[in-house]
DNA sequence: CGATTTAAAGACCAATTGGTCTATAATATC
DNA sequence: GATATTATAGACCAATTGGTCTTTAAATCG
């Protein structure tokens, strides 16, 4: 299938820590404490890399997080294409996605918050490579749940008069607002009856 | 009517900048800024103090930010007292709520963001003080919104089904979204026809 | 082995952070 | 005019910021 890779292997010591793993723990920690929030010393914890280490292999700060953001935005984005399969009942695959949202905005994990709704608030204005990933993540987002929107209108499982693509401009808003409110932490309950009562009103 | 206070006035050089003034000055910083991103020579810029009048007036960056989202806060309270007036049509008062929402969060204005929920995003998890404020505002205005949504139903205006108090939960979350997606400044039509679309939903 | 590359530890850096303090001028009351 | 209070400007502070560099030890290759 796939010939030998031409390039000679390089001559001394391989790396020897996962940088992925490093991506992921560097996004656990702005999730929790934001851009400007976060400190050298905390990255370093957290990935347990050296300073040398952490600039050699991403940079500097802002490079490795903007590597974090599209390493969330990928989880996020993979997340959808299975909960909004087009091989699935588009209602089931909605109701899915918006379980999710109850489950990440409720208690513990309300309070946590969203990396993404925190970044466009933190820096999504003033930060041009930032407000462009923002941008692109809210369009794919709203294009997968018009999507799923469409295939249910097609099925007439949509209640009268919802066009798929506004319907979906304002799920978009509303899950993204769950996330704000759910930093009160509020219960479970209270956030499954919202998305129960919403979905009602588009829903035959 | 109202008798002589008896307290004699104090001996010295009267203050003479506004405090009320300095305090919305400064609320602007943290608004374009956020909390961590903003430095004390921002704040003395924008309120044209010394370091030493700052200090001597609010006590510390925090105090003064605390301050700062109060008077967001209460601004925020006043306008919704008066768009949702018991005195006026509910549904009018509804309209109007949103109006300001999109007016609020398309182009310039959107792409400014709000104080409230990059606060909540920042610094409700981790700062108690903060989080009660994040939260009290949170239950304020879904009573308002409730309480107008109720006075519609009276009216027999709302749609089939709705119930005031899920739909007050629904439309907090939607509107506190739009604030986020309007982070990437979308067009005033866009926010406008996805706030209609939603209010069909509701609205006999 | 020798050459090469990397990781870790930590010294080091200038700039900035939030915050205090002092000196001086201004403005008020008694 | 004496007293008291305040505002401003700016020196000053220790701690922290993001970032560089050097040293030493490891790991891989030819």
């Amino acid at each position: 299938m796939s010939r030998q890779t031409p390039v000679q292997l390089p001559r001394g010591r391989p790396r020897s820590f996962d940088m992925e793993a490093a991506v992921e723990r560097a996004m656990g920690v702005f999730w929790s404490r934001g851009y400007h929030g976060t400190a050298l010393p905390d990255l370093l914890r957290a990935t347990k890399l050296s300073r040398g280490s952490l600039y050699a292999a991403f940079g500097d700060k802002h490079s490795l997080f903007l590597r974090a953001l599209d390493r969330y935005i990928a989880d996020a984005l993979t997340r959808m294409d299975i909960e909004l399969d087009p091989r699935r009942e588009p209602v089931d695959g909605l109701r899915a996605y918006l379980a999710g949202y109850v489950d990440r905005t409720s208690g513990a994990n309300g309070r946590r918050g969203c990396l993404l709704v925190a970044t466009a608030m933190e820096l999504a204005g003033q930060d041009a490579e930032v407000g462009r990933r923002i941008a692109s993540f809210f369009k794919a987002m709203e294009a997968r749940v018009a999507d799923a929107l469409s295939r249910a209108k097609t099925a007439g499982k949509l209640a009268d008069g919802v066009e798929p693509s506004s319907a979906a401009r304002i799920l978009v808003c509303f899950v993204e607002g769950l996330r704000v409110v759910g930093k009160t932490a509020p219960a479970r309950n209270t956030s499954q009856a919202t998305v129960d009562a919403l979905l009602d009103r588009f829903i035959r």
